[in-house]
DNA sequence: TTGTACGCGTTATCAT
DNA sequence: ATGATAACGCGTACAA
């Protein structure tokens, strides 16, 4: 910039009002303008964000926390979030959690240092105490999507209603006849757990508890899926249908089933959650639940980043919940029994 | 700090030095470097990344470009490049370029490169002429990865080497007896072209160019997968076998020949290309040439901001090329005649 | 209408 | 051994 004023002859104060469209008024003389814009052109001159920043603009950058970048619904969900950021003129600073707490509250640190306008955390970090202590500490907005929806938590949530969504599955199954079906799904966190506590409280409404065994922890992989499945088809009286708590269980159940010669779904159905892209290219189709993933993306980043994060519409920051309505998609993987 | 020095009833300069662990000599006092460290941590004293970036020092960001980050595959390779970046004490800023929006990215992201120490392209940009010389005329280093390994191109380059893939891939389908083997792929960019070379070369090697109708170009996604399907399947001659470009199109192929009634790989055997993680999980497991991700998201951000990026090692910066070797991994979708 | 001067938080250099 | 000061690039209140 300054040499864009020595080449135009004029002080750099000048040149930045021009460049910045001065707020003030119209006191800029339109040949001075032009000329300094002409020169700054010709120059190939660009701001430094940097130097913005220091002088308190915002820095435009929107830090994103995802507890478990290897889960391949989460990469859906970077995609969504990553276009609504860049819609509002923002970029992604990606970060992972990797589980273990104190590598998180490093990652913590560095965002916060990074002076992202705001945080976005994707996934459940219930656990993950020191980070939110320290991200309540720091001044930045935080906004969790997929976080849950019914815990108390220090920040705003945007997710998906679970309940609903559990209850839509399962009306599916007993609509088809299924009266035994089971739960696959991985350790207790956020989404997950209410799931099954959504599923849980379903059997009980509409038949009885689930039976021993019909509930199955297992971790969220093609490899926690095949152990389920193998622990519910040894089952005195097994399921003739599973809800798995996600998309990525559902995979690996579709393919242990096959490698077991379960035929999906004549001898079993199997209704997934999330609907990730490649779910309509399973073998059979996976019927599943559809998750909003750009509203809740959209509406996360609005909260994060837009005029609602600054203004209180819509209650006080804190107790802020937006819970949005999954949909079921019906494919190939459950039928009649 | 200002604060640090205030409390400490000493200047800015002595604390700087304390805390950076000045690299001159040891003229700090024992003293006053114990009182000044305490009075830093109880005021919570944190650097400002910003003030320091802006005095020259590296921003520690690593700016990702992705070309398309609904692409399955990169989701791998952002996790990877993610992982490799942070235990370097990088983070990760992401960009996605979506084809399109050619001239917009460009600015945007020679915009960010300011910020960032290197960047790294993932996926083909050799349309993007004008990010091209952005980033040319920008002075970030720059890294491609995954972006075809044959063709000229004015930076550092990390990728697979495609023939050997493909070479694996058709050893295999001919090893099982196969000899009308068809290739499915979309529009030729980068490696995709490349694969595709190297069918055509290979099949004129053993045998004689492949018929008419063979290779099917189609976009990358599971509707084009059945697109090309359904166009092999009208041939005089259908093949016995398909090579897919991509495991995103062989996902496709397995459950459009599911839909069609087409057993896999009793009536046509499929081969694909990246062994993305639920690769494993397909039904049934889908044969697939190994991607080495993660030693070429190391070599890429190794190149990018390792010591290597500084000093001239291996030739000239802009003519390096690392090509890394995939590997066959045979699963339950390809099968002898 | 435009120029001057200051400060954002650091670090490097020079002076004490 | 430590303090004072300049400078990085920008925006802006104030002076001209």
């Amino acid at each position: 910039m300054k040499d864009v004023a020595a080449a135009a002859g004029v002080a750099q104060s000048t040149v930045s009002r021009i460049l910045n469209d001065a707020p003030l008024q119209i006191n800029v003389s339109d040949e001075t303008r032009e000329r300094v814009q002409t020169i700054a052109r010709d120059l190939g001159y660009r701001p430094h964000p940097l130097a913005r920043a220091l002088r308190g603009a915002p820095t435009m950058l929107l830090g994103v926390v995802v507890r478990d970048i290897t889960d391949p619904f989460f990469a859906g969900g970077i995609e969504a979030l990553s276009k609504e950021a860049r819609a509002r003129g923002y970029s992604v600073v990606l970060g992972h959690a990797h589980a273990k707490a104190d590598e998180a509250l490093a990652l913590t640190m560095v965002l916060e240092a990074r002076q992202c306008d705001a945080i976005v955390l994707m996934g459940d970090f219930q656990d993950q105490r020191l980070l939110l202590a320290d991200l309540r500490s720091a001044n930045v907005p935080v906004v969790a999507l997929w976080h849950g929806s019914e815990r108390p938590f220090p920040f705003p949530i945007v997710g998906v209603d679970n309940r609903a969504g559990t209850r839509a599955a399962l009306d599916h199954l007993t609509g088809l006849g299924h009266e035994r079906i089971a739960f696959v799904g991985r350790e207790s966190l956020g989404d997950i757990r209410e799931r099954r506590e959504a599923y849980r409280r379903y059997l009980i409404e509409h038949a009885s508890a689930p039976p021993k065994g019909y509930v199955r922890r297992v971790p969220n992989t093609l490899a926690g899926a095949a152990q389920g499945l193998d622990a519910l088809l040894r089952l005195p009286t097994p399921p003739t249908a599973i809800f798995a708590a996600t998309d990525a269980l559902a995979f690996g159940l579709l393919h242990a089933a096959w490698e077991r010669g379960v035929s999906i779904p004549d001898d079993l159905s199997i209704i997934g959650f999330d609907d990730i892209p490649l779910a309509a290219g399973t073998v059979p189709g996976l019927t599943t639940i559809r998750m909003p993933i750009a509203a809740i993306a959209a509406a996360g980043v609005a909260l994060a980043i837009g005029p609602e994060a600054a203004n209180g519409a819509g209650g006080p920051y804190e107790a802020r919940r937006i819970v949005l309505e999954p949909t079921l998609t019906v494919r190939s993987s459950t039928a009649a029994v």
